[in-house]
DNA sequence: TCAAGCATAAATGTATACAAAACGAGCTGC
DNA sequence: GCAGCTCGTTTTGTATACATTTATGCTTGA
């Protein structure tokens, strides 16, 4: 019996942002996300609905759907505030998301990977390759790499068949990009060592050894994190300010 | 210089459930938790907004709320459905709890309890004691025993000083309480385990040694995980229904 | 009989008006 | 000079009216 006040399975249509809600949402997370709003700024409501040429309501949706997110801070009757992170938080950020992205490798080794996505992998494995024969690294390369590397990365989230993962990834994993001193190392050593590390990852999932995909795979991650501390040692410009733990020189 | 346009250090008042907006979201929270709703039924906004007396608007940003801590889902222009969880979503969130309070353990092992969270762990483990002393458990001692042991973990947590953490827990502790098929081991055996394992944790995390609290505290969570499991496996009632994957019976 | 389409009802999405709270400037009194 | 108050402005919170979409049942036609 089949009862009319279930969820459908899908959305009616395949076009996003259906509603005005939605569209707000997405292209305020695009605003914050490319840095167009101060760290601790805050958002008011009148003045996004004129720029956006939509009532409070929609943008009131959006603001609440992004402080669910961790974008925006809300402090009742006192508005929005584009949240801050400090350098202690994007490290944290990266420990939670490599935690995380281990246990989604280890659900894809237990689960095993379905062709579509074994050629995803497949396809950023040899697409990295191509890019380490380069000779020089621009810029640009860099939003390249970062495709590659999100590709191989959204593969195994996809194998390891997990809403749950996918929706806490999604928090730990816009923190990072969020910040511009999010800047790790990009030396061709780096960038090697770190495509190497993929293809031990996609040998330990083929094998179906999940215990050795997760601890990889964390492993891999965390390697992200220690770079980015490294970098931040060797500038003391950026100390954190929020007089905080000594975890940055503990690890 | 201070800007004004800077956020806030803390709320107005002391006070909770500043906006009907707010007291809208902890009540249909608490609803939605204590299994008032059937899950993946409807949740129609003016049937809410005339059961508590107030209109649409808050009782939409409060569903928009619930939506972003994963108790609802949001079909466009289709409403919220109270979403489903199967046996293997709360099975991943124990994995995902895991992984989180081990990285809190750790953290709290590197940064150092404070007076306060050490006293408030000491009397959780003292009442824990007492609570072993009994002759017989009732089911009111169930809810007894959660308190004690919710008090440990939640001072490791506070002892993280970090909010990431906080947040992205909160998400994956609020599911498998919200199933009523949450049953897990409550033999004086298994109590008396978990109790052991939380002096074990604390100690490590006095040692300051990091690596073993994680070990302990994942490892201590996970346990919880394996007896759900099993208990799930003892009634083969509860197969996953979804047709998923070997996990339950992998590990 | 059944499928397609239209009409109607009901629910969600959006705009707007109003209420309440917070902020800031200026005043007052000491 | 300064603390504290008042009052007006600004901003957020709430209610409500209207628009749009979806669901449903009926009719129609083959």
């Amino acid at each position: 019996m089949v009862n009319s006040r279930m969820k459908p399975d899908s959305a009616p249509k395949s076009s996003e942002l259906a509603t005005r809600s939605a569209s707000t949402t997405a292209a305020l997370r695009g605003a914050i996300l490319a840095g167009e709003f101060a760290p601790g700024e805050r958002i008011y409501e009148q003045g996004l609905s004129e720029r956006l040429k939509v009532s409070r309501t929609p943008i009131r949706e959006a603001l609440k759907s992004l402080a669910g997110e961790g974008l925006l801070d809300h402090v009742p009757n006192r508005g929005y505030y584009v949240r801050e992170y400090s350098v202690d938080d994007i490290v944290q950020a990266y420990e939670i998301r490599a935690a995380l992205e281990g246990l989604a490798a280890r659900r894809a080794a237990q689960i095993g990977l379905a062709a579509e996505q074994r050629a995803t992998i497949e396809k950023a494995l040899h697409d990295g390759e191509a890019f380490l024969e380069r000779i020089e690294f621009s810029s640009a390369d860099r939003v390249l790499y970062g495709e590659i590397n999100s590709a191989f990365h959204s593969a195994i989230l996809a194998g390891s068949q997990s809403r749950m993962l996918r929706d806490q990834l999604r928090l730990s994993q816009q923190i990072a990009p969020s910040s511009h001193r999010n800047i790790v190392a990009f030396e061709r050593r780096d960038v090697r060592r770190r495509h190497d590390d993929h293809y031990r990852i996609y040998e330990a999932i083929l094998c179906r050894d999940a215990a050795r995909a997760e601890l990889l795979m964390r492993d891999h991650v965390e390697s992200v994190k220690i770079a980015l501390i490294r970098s931040i040692s060797h500038r003391p410009v950026f100390r954190d300010e929020a007089g905080g733990h000594p975890i940055l020189e503990s690890e």
